[in-house]
DNA sequence: ACAATGTGTTAGGGTTGCCTTACAATTCTT
DNA sequence: AAGAATTGTAAGGCAACCCTAACACATTGT
C-alpha cells in the first residue's frame, strides 16, 4: 500500500487516455491527447517527460505513445475506479452516461479504495435485486 | 448557474473551516486555522487575503475572521454538499465516519450538484425503507 | 510593566500544471 | 524532392498552493 501518491491527478488523466487508445488498438501521439483532453500541446510534451520519468510509459517524438508494464498497472487500476463510479451514477442514481463520466473522472483520483469497495457490492447487489430500484425510481421521476 | 468557478477547492476548505468555527460560535483567528488545517500561518495569511480579496470574509489582523453574508452562503453550500457524501458514505456503504468525512471534504469540491440532488433522494429514500440496506449489510459482512 | 508567548506578515523559494509564441523536426502530399 | 501540414519542444509567463525564516505586533501572566 504505497502512502506515497505516485501519480497526481493530473498524470491519472493522461494515462487514463493512453490506456483507453491502448484498449482501442488506436495508436496515440502527443498532439492527438492534446486534443482529446483540450489541453495544448506544449502542456501535454511536458506532462509526457513526467511519465517517462516516473518509468509509466515509453514515448519517442514522433512515434506512438505507450504504457510500461508498470504504467499499464495503473492505468487500470484508474480505469477500474472511473467504471466503479460511473456505473453508480448511472445505474443506481440514474445520472447520463455524460454527467457520470465527467465526474468519475474527477472523482477516481481522490476517493478511497475502501468506499469503491463498498460501492461495488452495493452496485451489484441493486443489480441483482432489481425491484428496489425500480420502487425508487418511481418515486423520482423528475 | 456561475460557470466560472469562485472558488478553487483549497479556498472551499478554508472557507468551510471558517463555517464551522461559526456554527459553533468559537472565534477563529488565523493561527489556529493554521492548527486545524495543518498548514503554516504564512499561507494561512496568503490564503485569507484571498477570501478577502473575494469578499467572502471580513478580516483584519489579530481578529476574529468572519464570513460577509457571500460568504456565508458559499459556505452553506459547500457545508451542505459534505454532509450529503458523508451521509450516503456512512448510512448507505456503511463506511466509518473518519473516513467519511475524509472523502466527503475532498469530493465535495468537484462533484455535480445534480448528482448530489440525485444522491439526497437515494439516501432519503434508503433510509426510509430500512429493510432494504439491512439485506445487503446482512450478505455484506466482511 | 515587561518578558514570554502567541499571532501575523514579508520575503524568498519551490512545485505542479496550464498557457502562448516561436521555432525545429518530421511526415505527408503532390 | 519540396513545400505544406503536422507534431514536438523551448522559453517565458502566470496562478494557486505550500514552505521556512525572520521580524513586527499583540496579548498575557506574574
Amino acid at each position: 500500500m504505497p502512502e506515497t501518491k505516485l501519480l497526481t491527478s493530473g498524470l491519472e488523466d493522461y494515462l487514463e487516455e493512453i490506456y483507453i487508445a491502448h484498449l482501442n488498438n488506436t495508436p496515440l501521439k502527443g498532439a492527438e491527447l492534446a486534443r482529446k483532453l483540450n489541453i495544448s500541446r506544449a502542456s501535454v510534451s511536458e506532462a509526457l517527460s513526467r511519465l517517462v520519468a516516473r518509468k509509466l510509459i515509453k514515448y519517442n517524438s514522433y512515434e506512438t505513445i505507450s504504457l510500461t508494464s508498470k504504467g499499464l498497472n495503473e492505468a487500470q487500476k484508474v480505469y477500474a475506479k472511473h467504471h466503479i463510479l460511473k456505473d453508480f451514477f448511472e445505474e443506481i442514481l440514474g445520472i447520463s452516461a455524460d454527467e457520470a463520466s465527467e465526474n468519475a473522472c474527477k472523482i477516481e483520483h481522490i476517493i478511497s479504495q475502501n468506499i469503491l469497495d463498498k460501492m461495488t457490492k452495493y452496485t451489484n447487489y441493486c443489480k441483482n435485486h432489481k425491484e428496489l430500484l425500480d420502487n425508487f425510481k418511481k418515486e423520482n421521476f423528475d
